[in-house]
DNA sequence: ATTCAGTTGTGAACGGGATCACAGCGTTAC
DNA sequence: GTAACGCTGTGATCCCGTTCACAACTGAAT
């Protein structure tokens, strides 16, 4: 479940699973290897052209092994007391987690979020970019809104087909996320980001990343008890 | 790092450890929980009132055995052929997730995304409120936001000591981000919601829910690729 | 009363991600 | 040349969340 985090690859009804035919990346490691790539392109001009597992970890908020478990995974090699190369690391991430022809994604619900969100990713990296949004509200719709033209909800599968888009990004309300959901799978989307807080039930050979603000907030606020709290926490309970 | 969907407890330097002083529910339970209630909540008002755990995992996306082993690890009981009780139940994921005297939330960085975030929580339910919003720049202090007022950085301190605040939203620009948490740290924040898009590096006995934007869409379009392209990850996709 | 269908509760097995530990080696210093 | 340091690569191990499987049980039906 993720948003934080939480990754949910959601098959028909109960069972997850997902299978690929060849070698696939699991999902953290998909995570931490778009995280290092990022720091890596973050890193300032004048830094050293190679970097230790220890420095890339400790920029990542993860463990030196961790890291280098990774690289090895994708068969990229360091060497003892340089480290890794960062431009060819950057090359080797960027094989990995990009399509080599680009990959385009689409926004559905132009409402306060969503504008958030094609803001941001609009002024993105080209690998992968919102190159159209939805709305069913005449009002939004036509305009053009940080770069992105907006769209009746109506031309979703025409617009989806034609550009081979496989993304999108879900920011209407909960109400109808489901159903928006079902057409943009049946127009070719296969990889969801879902801001509605109502978890997505898709086919199988799709993925949804759970993007749950509030259960994220939740989490933050338990853990945030547990751990200053110290003690304090009844093992009552009820039943009927 | 969860993004992504991910949980990320963050520990001084590399190793992360959780560590409390009781029974501890577990990340990912949290999570389910949370959403568990929230199903529950938005059942029809005409609905049984008791639920069977194959159908709260229908709701959920998850399997009955994982509801019955979550229910189970509460302590909440339930009937062979009635199922558990709703009202129940709701009452006793609250009593595990939420602090008895409610708890409240700040957020910091009062720009597109933080306007989008304010008032998307304080419409929200009263036992985790948002309730002052801080930024550095002098155009928006001073102002109400969705009911919620914006002061000045300089205040932080003051009002999360005052109220007693401990959950945090980050939504400041990357460069800050470490400096306003390490202050919202020292002002009595233990749990953050980051989604600056980069890892925060605070002390234990902190919790930070990285809320990872752009991994997550990264996840999303890699595993879209991964499933639709049906066997060949390399050159194998289709055009429209 | 008895049977029966269907659900809960839970020990046990499983799987896979995180972590450990260390051998091997490239680089630098002298 | 060579010694020594410290980093990489990786098998092995650990740990924990997930899943399985089934006995126990409840309520309904007859
Ligand atoms: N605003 C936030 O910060 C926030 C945070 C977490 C989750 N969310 C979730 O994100 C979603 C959007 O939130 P928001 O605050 O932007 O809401 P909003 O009401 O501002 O925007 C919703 C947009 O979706 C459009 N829409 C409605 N039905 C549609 C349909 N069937 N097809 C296409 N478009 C449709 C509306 O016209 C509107 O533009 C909601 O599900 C909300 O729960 C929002
Ligand atoms: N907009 C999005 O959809 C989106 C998506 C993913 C991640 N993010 C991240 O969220 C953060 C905010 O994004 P945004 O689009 O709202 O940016 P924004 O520029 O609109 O808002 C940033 C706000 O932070 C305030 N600020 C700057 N420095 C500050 C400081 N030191 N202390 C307090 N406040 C300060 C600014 O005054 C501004 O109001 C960024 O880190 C961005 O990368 C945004």
């Amino acid at each position: 479940m993720s948003p934080s985090g939480m990754g949910v690859p959601l098959v028909e009804t109960a069972p997850r699973r997902r299978q690929a035919s060849v070698r696939l990346l699991s999902e953290p490691q998909v995570s931490r290897l778009s995280l290092y790539r990022r720091q890596l392109q973050a890193l300032p001009l004048d830094s050293p052209p190679t970097i230790h597992s220890h420095t890339l970890a400790a920029l990542c908020g993860t463990s030196a092994a961790h890291v280098r478990r990774d690289l090895m995974t994708i068969g990229f090699a360091g060497s003892p007391v340089r480290g890794y190369d960062v431009e060819q690391l950057i090359g080797a991430i960027g094989r990995q987690l990009d399509a080599p022809e680009g990959q385009r994604a689409v926004l559905v619900g132009v409402g306060q979020l969503g504008r958030a969100l094609l803001n941001y990713f609009t002024t993105r990296r080209p690998h992968l970019r919102l190159v159209a949004a939805f709305d069913i509200d005449p009002e939004k719709t036509g305009r053009v809104i940080h770069g992105c033209r907006v769209w009746p909800l109506a031309e979703l599968g025409e617009v989806v087909r034609e550009q081979g888009i496989t993304v999108g990004v879900l920011t209407v309300p909960a109400e109808a996320a489901q159903e928006v959901a079902d057409r943009m799978v049946e127009a070719g989307i296969a990889g969801f980001l879902n801001f509605a807080p109502v978890p997505l039930r898709l086919p199988a050979r799709t993925f949804v990343e759970e993007m749950d603000i509030t259960t994220s907030m939740e989490r933050a606020a338990y853990f945030a008890r547990a751990l200053v709290g110290g003690g304090r926490r009844k093992d009552e309970q009820r039943a009927g």
